[in-house]
DNA sequence: TAAATTTTGTTGCATTTACAGCAATAATAA
DNA sequence: TTATTATTGCTGTAAATGCAACAAAATTTA
């Protein structure tokens, strides 16, 4: 059943090249939209953790976080306790993008969805998820330098 | 049940850059490995359907196959009916390539599968490809410039 | 047939992406 | 406490990505 990895990598694509044609509307580039809407929903993240949610490089994930910064679409605190983070949150520019993003995605979901039931969802969801939690352990592996063999 | 597709995102991003990084060892960069796994499986394919299937932009594609040309894992040949059109196929390097591409994916398949049974497996596979579809349609839609309201 | 439109392939340019490698702080071990 | 290692953030560089715009052939329409 090999193909269910192609599936995602085809949809993931498509929805991503979606919401970046449609979010070039608010000055948002490729990418930016992923950082936003989860610095909204974790107000306080690190840029760290941010990737690791994400699945995303560091280094990437540094550079679309800084030029958000720059935008003022969001902003960095120094933590009192802990020199070395950075806090994100959204500014209110940040805040009034949000609902356009939610919007969007809430659309792409019920085209995504158009004639799946509710249970049938709820069982992809369920699925998608044991699968992320499996690859996710994989990809923290992989990226921190170790050697998969097979 | 709008996480179903920041799921696939997640997924699909690790085990983009699972397979970018396993690669390295064949020469093949960013990307390289679903151009060349599609055009052994569907010799003669042209760029244009290709980049469809993958759902990337036409010019990445063809970015990307022009280096798989200019490596030597692909060829060009010209059609002898239709002078605008070049059909894609493996050389000999690129089908040496392949069973290590497929051993990867099979690999990845079966970690991203752990703890799934055959039945969840085959549902899942049927939802995805059913969201795949629906999503398809709406790409084509929005990568031709259309507007999508909501 | 001729004109208009679509398909297919390219290149120029700006931007994102990510690997290396660095620095500074924090956390852990000796 | 001091030394070692891990975490967090950053920049240089090389490469992929994708939009705009073009050209040429094919297909459709008038």
């Amino acid at each position: 059943m090999r193909e269910i990895l192609r599936e995602v990598g085809m949809i993931a694509r498509a929805l991503d090249s979606i919401s970046n044609i449609e979010f070039k509307e608010l000055e948002l580039t490729k990418g930016q939209y992923l950082y936003l809407v989860r610095i909204f929903e974790h107000p306080g993240i690190i840029q760290e953790k941010l990737a690791e949610m994400i699945k995303v490089d560091r280094t990437t994930a540094a550079r679309a976080i800084q030029k958000l910064e720059i935008q003022g679409f969001i902003e960095k605190k120094d933590d009192e306790s802990n020199k070395k983070i950075k806090r994100l949150f959204t500014t209110e520019k940040g805040k009034l993008a949000y609902p356009f993003l939610k919007r969007e995605g809430d659309h792409s979901n019920s085209v995504a969805l158009a004639g799946i039931t509710e249970e049938e969802a709820e069982t992809l969801f369920q699925l998608l998820q044991r699968v992320r939690k499996n690859i996710e352990v994989e990809w923290d592996s992989v990226k921190k330098g170790n050697k998969r063999d097979y």
